[in-house]
DNA sequence: CCCGTTCGTGCCCGTTCATGCCCGAACCCG
DNA sequence: CGGGTTCGGGCATGAACGGGCACGAACGGG
């Protein structure tokens, strides 16, 4: 295993743990502990983990976002067969906007590396895990970041979204339904949303069936606006229907 | 077969398994593992694999920044050395441009938690850096994204300086000297620092002294734009005299 | 058809890199 | 404040690297 990769492998387990201590890493591997204390010194260095005496601890978990750990997690399984199926709906090639969001960072994540795309999204880590994709033309939204979500925001956000026009807009909601359309915690980042859904000519929302009734502070549409609904097989025979009805199409994977 | 074909078949299998090694590939397309480095060294420069000790990985695998940790060894003593420095030279509160590169990414990794700042950057990792530190105000600044360097440029960028001022920048360049001024290897990149540099009220550069008198593409700007230069203790005492003519201060660090 | 040029490849050899081992210093916990 | 643990710099080693050179095949202008 080259050293690289063992980084990598390191940096998911610290993520997935929260912390690393250096002897496991070492039996785990089966290197010395002076290779394990390197590989975390350059993981330090790049700013990905900080360095504790016996291990390391993952940045961005270090005081607060226990939020952001228990998210991923939650409804994992879902949200995996949802982004797989989301893959389905995206052009050969042809202009694409992520919206912020585990799911669709792992939508993000899946694309192939063969892939010929543009890709505009506002979401930092979406961002990060593109920039090196060799297929992607990526364009970054700027804004101001919000900590919770690493989403920009506010007035530069809005006002690239109006200039664009796009293929297809993969978004999130933490809320839907028939009845009270998409809703999200945050006015500024419902204002994002509905700039993106106003920029593209095809809405995809993505969304685990636990998120179908809920309703948030701030809504960004209705479900009118979505051309399709990927959701995951919890979402009831009844509800399916009456998305339907509404004229959006529904895929559950 | 021919090079390139060979070559396109590397990259196939390094996708497909996710990693390559020299000597494997050697033995299956029957020749010495000097061809296979060229092969590889061709596709690394391509961008479309990471070139690692013994073999290759495919980009976008690692979602850590390889080039960065690559760069990080180059100097890296002289540069932690200018970033310390550099702290000093942050208000206590205010507003700061961070340029791309990776002397200033140090700048912002050393930033201290309990500082309270707002913090312009069209730099992705920095960004993502700064994206969880509790006191910062970060605004992202957009555009289209250089794979090489992941940092925004073009139009959205350009605006987005051009409606700000802020209270320090911190800029890096590939060259500079009194007499060629500042210069870096791309146009587009050149044209957000140059605006960068018109935003800001004091401009401080960060550059080891290797970068002294070294003359790039695009040239962004004048010794006389800089306010403050901070280098390492390699820079010639005529060549800081040569600096500090023309106005420009100079730290040693 | 000839011959100088270019390109791909192989070989050689000094250099660099990753890793492991060692040991004095720093650190943590009781 | 003491004992055990962890750290990190220095050194050694074997593998990988890469620049330089040479050879042969393909190329291309005359």
């Amino acid at each position: 295993m080259y050293a690289p990769e063992r980084q990598q492998q390191i940096l998911r387990l610290a993520r997935d743990g929260g912390r690393v201590d250096v002897l496991s890493l070492a039996e785990e591997f089966q290197v010395t502990a002076e290779t394990i204390r390197r590989d975390l010194k350059a993981l330090d260095r790049a700013g990905l983990v900080r360095r504790v005496h016996g291990g390391a601890i993952p940045v961005g978990r270090l005081d607060f976002e226990p939020d952001l750990a228990e998210r991923e997690s939650t409804a994992a399984d879902e949200k995996d067969r949802i982004a797989k199926a989301a893959l389905a709906e995206l052009p050969a090639e042809g202009t694409v906007i992520l919206d912020a969001g585990t799911t669709v960072a792992r939508v993000a994540a899946a694309i192939p590396l063969e892939a010929s795309l543009t890709v505009v999204t506002h979401s930092l880590p979406i961002a990060a895990r593109l920039a090196d994709h060799p297929g992607i033309q990526l364009h970054l939204v700027g804004g101001r970041v919000r900590h919770r979500t690493r989403a920009a925001v506010d007035a530069w956000a809005l006002r690239a979204y109006g200039e664009i026009r796009a293929d297809v807009l993969f978004v999130a909601a933490n809320g839907f339904s028939a009845g009270h359309g998409l809703t999200t915690p945050d006015l500024a980042e419902a204002a994002v949303k509905r700039a993106a859904v106003a920029a593209a000519r095809r809405v995809v929302l993505l969304a685990d069936s636990s998120k179908h009734g809920q309703e948030h502070f701030a809504r960004f549409g209705s479900l009118d606006d979505v051309d399709l609904l990927i959701t995951d097989s919890g979402l009831s025979p009844e509800d399916t229907a009456a998305v339907e009805a509404g004229g959006t199409e529904v895929v559950r994977a």
